[in-house]
DNA sequence: TATTGTTATACTCTATAACTATA
DNA sequence: TATAGTTATAGAGTATAACAATA
């Protein structure tokens, strides 16, 4: 059973390596001409052809916000949406070959950062990490 | 020497531990009527009596944002400006009771979801986490 | 009736450039 | 000249409510 104190000093961790991925993602989208939350979907899309409703779930905002976050991203030929087969309310999206390439080498851009940053991270470190975010359902 | 794969799964694994930490501050945020910009700023002026400019490296954003963040929350009781002392072009920033209660109640509230999600955290891997912030200038 | 995506609306966050007061 | 905070501006993110098309 873990003691208040610790739980609050958990919280203010993870506040303060919010704080600390926000930065570093702020800048390597700004490289791109980018927000943060363009370049975050840019990567969240990669290898996934979302429909509109789970591509929110993912990024963690109202359905209502991802119409207008499309929309500006396909105006830029980042990406483009597709009319799911099996249900037509459904629509889905795609990255572009501009957006594939774009993603990858903010992913590339990204690992660097956090490779120059936390890259002295010792293996048993690392685990924990990926501990710590594996029973997660919207990642 | 780590290897580019590596880099490329502690960047995504940054990346959605990041989309979760938001997603918790920012449930913990609604229930208080506050946006997550909001909540991190009572957060971090918490103990803390920062200038516009401290502030906005902390936060991560242009000092202009600062101006309108403060405006807003100071309309709402939370927070005071005051001149700084020996320097008339700054001012300071302090919460008010009612934003050092809100500040606390909002870390109380993080700190409970956190541990409900995270609690079971082993003492290695929170230290590993401690590691991983703890080369920090801004949080 | 319920669900998916959209639109309208209102507010907040964000950065750039120009400005005022002070150093 | 340089710095701290502000203002004006424009664009982007955010949620609520109401809506059309489809299930």
């Amino acid at each position: 059973m873990a003691t208040t104190k610790q739980a609050t000093e958990l919280a203010e961790t993870l506040m303060r390596l919010h704080r600390q991925v926000r930065s570093a993602l702020g800048a390597v989208a700004y490289d791109f001409d980018l927000t943060v939350q363009q370049a975050e979907l840019l990567c969240v899309v990669q290898h996934r052809e979302p429909s509109f409703g789970e591509l929110a779930e993912r990024l963690g905002c109202d359905k209502t916000n991802v119409t207008g976050m499309v929309d500006r991203l396909v105006r830029r030929g980042l990406v483009e949406r597709y009319p799911d087969q099996s249900d037509r309310r459904v629509s889905r999206l795609r990255l572009t070959k501009d957006g594939e390439a774009t993603g990858r080498r903010v992913k590339q851009r990204m690992a660097a950062t956090v490779q120059e940053r936390w890259g002295t991270l010792r293996p048993a470190d690392r685990a924990a990490l990926d501990r710590l975010t594996s029973s997660d359902l919207s990642g």
